[in-house]
DNA sequence: GAAGCGATGTGATAAAAATCACGCCGGCGG
DNA sequence: CCGCCGGCGTGATTTTTATCACATCGCTTC
């Protein structure tokens, strides 16, 4: 029952696979509990794993030698990643720092390989999420690259309006909470610069603050700033 | 026969594939002569093909509002690319416009799904190449977005060396001619900011121009000023 | 060989974004 | 209740990058 609060998920990059294989799929996991602040993995690690959040919160970091630091991804409930590359052994390119609490079922390689020569419509479901990772990155780069960085802001708003949103009227609240210097991180600016820009973006009442929630009161204004192009909903994610 | 010339290229993306079921993916091409300004598809339009370059130059590239372009990836001959979501009906994100007459061949996404059908070994090399070229695209998107223009560029010369260069003594020479807007629009920067970086770099006798072709002298500077890691080669391309 | 054109080179200036330097607020632990 | 700390807000300044405005160069074309 979700009464006058419509969630916006239930949008899930998991939503390529059949209820059936999702669940083939949380058969060879196995369950971890992690604590906020430690890592899943860390850049130059064997990438031969799988993640399945079940709860919590994981972000997808790379941290310069000056240490600067980026968020490439973050992850939340019922989001599957990993270095995804199934048959090769590969190393990671980034860091997988646990920010809340979580829990996260855990598939290896092998298991994954095993289960996927013996059933070729999950290996076809996997190629669909493969490609729609890829093309969730893609456009990623695009926004954040073409628009300036209050352009990457919105971008960036709108995709959190697709990960974490709940809407309601014409509002959306973004239920998870951000600091602006991870918001700075996810669009490689400074905290000081998303700070005036939500600072300008309140101003004309396009966003406000719900006991620090960001609510998104004109989704517009954001689209048009980054030229959203409506975008499949399970692709334009944070 | 490669005399004193020793070539960088043999390094392609489609270097994950075995030689068998490379012609395998052979066997199902259409080969198409295509002339340059044309274009393989536009954004929006449906992404059913796979396309192979024989021979000749493809860049897949975004446009906004204002008329500025943005330059995604390019690619040449041996590379295999395409909106890739196999068993997925997907539209083009991205245009791709052919930068000189070229020969390339076209494979059907229904053929392709039923190849990747009966042979399971190369679903499972299929998805080793969307795992690299996703990878690709994530590295990239770090080198843009972490260590400004200049090191934006630096990753794209070494990039460049990578996928068109060809190695003489300590000398590397680019062997494709990119206009100073082409290589701005590769990295979200202005002609003259590239112009006037590129005269930086001769200045240090980092490169040096060779009848209008790049020449890397000290490709270590480059990889200093873009915290290169010495990624593997068929991933760190353009 | 003059005109036209696309590419390069470069100064001057403006805009965008980062940096530096604080003050402030709210929660938390002693 | 006080001190501390992490996060926020905001001026002033600097650095980075884009914009504008031309001059030049090499090539093609008539």
């Amino acid at each position: 029952m979700r009464s006058c609060w419509q969630s916006m998920e239930g949008v899930h990059n998991t939503d390529c696979f059949s209820e059936e294989n999702l669940s083939k799929l949380k058969e060879i996991m196995y369950d971890h509990k992690v604590s906020a602040g430690s890592y899943l993995f860390w850049e130059g690690d064997s990438a031969d794993k799988l993640y399945f959040m079940n709860q919590g919160r994981v972000k997808i970091t790379k941290t310069s030698d000056e240490g600067k630091s980026f968020i490439l991804y973050m992850y939340g409930q019922g989001d599957l990643f990993g270095q995804l590359d199934p048959f090769q052994q590969s190393v990671h390119n980034f860091n997988a720092e646990v920010m809340e609490d979580s829990s996260i079922g855990i598939i290896q390689q092998r298991d994954l390989e095993t289960l996927l020569w013996q059933h070729g419509d999950l290996a076809i479901e996997f190629m669909k999420w493969m490609g729609l990772m890829h093309r969730m990155t893609q456009t990623k780069f695009r926004d954040l690259m073409m628009f300036g960085k209050p352009g990457a802001l919105c971008s960036t708003l709108i995709r959190l309006s697709n990960s974490y949103g709940v809407r309601q009227d014409n509002q959306i609240f973004i239920t998870k909470k951000l600091t602006n210097s991870e918001l700075a991180d996810m669009i490689g600016a400074t905290r000081e610069s998303v700070n005036r820009m939500l600072s300008d973006l309140k101003k004309l009442n396009v966003i406000s603050m719900e006991n620090n929630n960001i609510v998104i009161e004109n989704i517009d204004y954001l689209r048009n700033i980054c030229q959203c192009e409506n975008c499949p909903k399970d692709m334009c994610r944070i």
